[in-house]
This record gives C-alpha cells, sequence and structure tokens, in this order.
DNA sequence: AAAATATACATTGACAGGCGAGGTATATAG
DNA sequence: CTATATACCTCGCCTGTCAATGTATATTTT
C-alpha cells in the first residue's frame, strides 16, 4: 500500500515461504493472508507474486498442482519442499542480523 | 561482505544520513565507520555508496564541499540539510513499522 | 629505489527484483 | 446485464546494487 515496499524489497520469497511453511496455498490467498495479517498495511503486487513463485520453483524450493475445485476460478496451489523449508529457515535467521545491523546503523 | 547486502538494500541512505547526523564525513570515512560499527560485518560498495551520494545530493538531502587537506588525497565532504534531517527521522520510523511487519509476516 | 598498500574519488554497464499495465476466465451480487 | 470478486499470467520499464575499471597521492615494505 505505502511507502513501504522498499523496505520490504528482499523478503519477498520468505514472506511467501512463511505462509506456506504454515500449509499449501494459492496466490490469491496467500495475498489476501498477507493483507488480513498486516490489517492492509502491507500485499505483494500480483506481478512481483508471480514471479516470484517462478523463481522459487525454479529453484526447487516449491512445487506447483492444480487444484480441483469443479467450481470458480481454477487455483494453482504451491507445496514448500524440504529445500524450502531450509530456505526459509536461513532467510529468517539472516533477518535477525540483519536487523541488529540495520538497528546498530541508524 | 556476505548475503546481507539483498536485505540492507533500501537502508543505504538511512545509513549514510545516520553517519551525517553526527558530523560532516566523506566517503571513504562514512564507510570504514560503517565496517567498524559492524564488526566488518557490512561495508557500502563504493559504486553503491557514491550512487546515493549523487541521489541523496540531487534531492537536496545533502551538500558537499571539498576539504581543505594540504596533503593526502583531496576529499569531499558531506553535510546534510534540514530537509535530509527530516528524511533520516521518517525513514527511522518506516524502520520501525517495517521491522514489527516483516516481524508478523515471516 | 621500486613495489605494494592505503587513502580517496568517480564512472560505466550489466543484472535482478519490483511493479504498472495489460490480458484471460469463471462465479456471484445487485 | 453489469459490476465485483476470485484467480491466474506476461511484458517491459524502472531503480538500486555492484564488478570492473580508472585516476591520483601518501606511506610502508622489500
Amino acid at each position: 500500500m505505502s511507502l513501504t515496499s522498499d523496505l520490504v524489497r528482499g523478503h519477498t520469497e520468505t514472506i511467501i515461504l512463511a505462509q506456506l511453511m504454515k500449509k499449501d496455498s494459492y496466490g490469491y490467498e496467500i495475498n489476501k493472508s498477507i493483507q488480513e495479517t498486516t490489517n492492509n498495511e502491507y500485499e505483494l503486487k500480483e506481478a512481483t507474486l508471480y514471479s516470484a513463485f517462478r523463481r522459487l520453483e525454479n529453484g526447487g524450493m516449491i512445487e506447483s498442482y492444480w487444484g480441483d475445485e469443479t467450481t470458480g476460478a481454477r487455483r494453482r496451489y504451491y507445496k514448500i519442499t524440504i529445500l524450502g523449508k531450509a530456505l526459509y529457515e536461513k532467510n529468517k535467521e539472516d533477518w535477525t542480523r540483519t536487523k541488529k545491523l540495520i538497528d546498530s546503523l541508524i
């Protein structure tokens, strides 16, 4: 929504992985969930979201499959892989370190 | 140095402004100071540093003047402006908010 | 005296992530 | 029947980062 986007840059993949740590999900739902969690303070732009999915899938961090909805628009579900879980944990640690780093610098 | 760069992206200007809040300084010194503060965990690449200076100066956030060194390499000193101080304060607030936002999402 | 290192500034061109703008398709509410 | 919500996707631009490269002076090492 606001000015935060620049500062969240670089966390997009981790945010998506975090959602997929809870359960398999699809783009639209993930984004809604982010909006709810942040009281509409933040959302991923669709182009950002889907390009992140591509990167993550190409890197073997997530896998996708089509949902079996008989009604409504089709959904492409994503599932986090072992590799993806490991990346998520690593990114979380990096975030903890980076937070301290920035706090000490600004 | 390491993997942090992606996550610090977006904070470069604020980090520079933070240094200039303390005192007028020049590129090389600012970078050394950052390295010392972070125990060599982080440093700005020169190209990044100088392009940030350009942006900040063009935006009226900092002003520059040549030092009067009679020996050694010349130094271009930077001074933070009123506008720059305001931006710094705003960026700090944004950081506080963003930190919470990311913490809630990952 | 020569070579290496430290100090100090600067530019160029490539790269990657974010995103505006545009497009497709189905279902429901007014 | 029109608007809105759900759901996916791509193209091409913009911006910040950074490797590589270049300049110049001073000190330290060999």
